[in-house]
DNA sequence: TATTGTTATACTCTATAACTATA
DNA sequence: TATAGTTATAGAGTATAACAATA
């Protein structure tokens, strides 16, 4: 028998990216199902809360470069959830369309289940103090 | 002045996704100065702490694929700093070299300073639920 | 038969530089 | 001058299938 057991696995570092990796394999799984990235169900996200952003300013929001925002929103166009709405002539807000609508529905079912299923397997001692401490290394 | 608030910060899935990235992005930075890679450290660091593992069992350990094995100790190889030793016609221990030795110290100073600098950042009431939070979601 | 190391390949995410058209 | 959207490109991580040689 050889030893599976992993002498990194108190350094936080190393724990926190196993830890995002499995959690977003496991998402991207769920997410899978209805054809969306992880990425693309985040912008999902982010547009049915505030109405009406642009490309770069979601892209600020989400910490994803303009260059990168644009086969990401073209793929969520081709899909039918987004359309662009003509700010002026140079920028356009980005909207959901009715089939977008639909499929946020879908989103927050898979991401509000997904979210739950994560805390649960926090102990409790632990849960409350997750969401604090990961902000706390953001930005 | 448009909103730059997050409205996804609250889910800690999203959270774990975001703390992950801004994390590894700036150990990424510390080790580039010595020419590794996040992966190439961790593989440093495990061999380190366990002498005449093959690949394979690295692997295994860290969760990273056979295949995706082959470049990254190749890299390692041609920097010097890990040699294979024959077990058998079909197994090879990785070993570190005198190099290697050198490199791991290194690695250890940047690791070592990169996991004071994470945990400082995490408030105090929150820093000894970290780790076991992390290691609940891992596997 | 199962495992080791390997090749080849492809997809995703991320990052940068540069261009245009407009504010 | 600065910003929005875009193009092109490259680096890095990750995933699968398949093969030869060996246990």
């Amino acid at each position: 028998m050889t030893d599976h057991t992993d002498p990194l696995a108190a350094l936080p570092g190393y724990a926190l990216r196993r830890a995002a990796n499995a959690m977003m394999a496991e998402l991207a799984g769920r997410l899978g199902e209805i054809e969306l990235r992880v990425s693309d169900a985040t912008v999902l996200l982010l547009v049915g809360e505030r109405c009406d952003m642009t490309s770069s300013e979601i892209g600020k929001v989400l910490e994803i470069q303009r260059a990168n925002m644009v086969p990401l929103l073209s793929r969520l166009e081709r899909a039918g959830v987004i359309e662009r709405k003509p700010i002026d002539r140079k920028s356009q807000a980005i909207v959901l369309t009715s089939a977008g609508v639909d499929a946020l529905a879908r989103v927050r079912d898979i991401t509000g289940q997904f979210e739950q299923d994560l805390l649960d397997r926090i102990p409790a001692a632990h849960r409350a103090h997750f969401v604090p401490a990961l902000q706390a290394l953001i930005g």
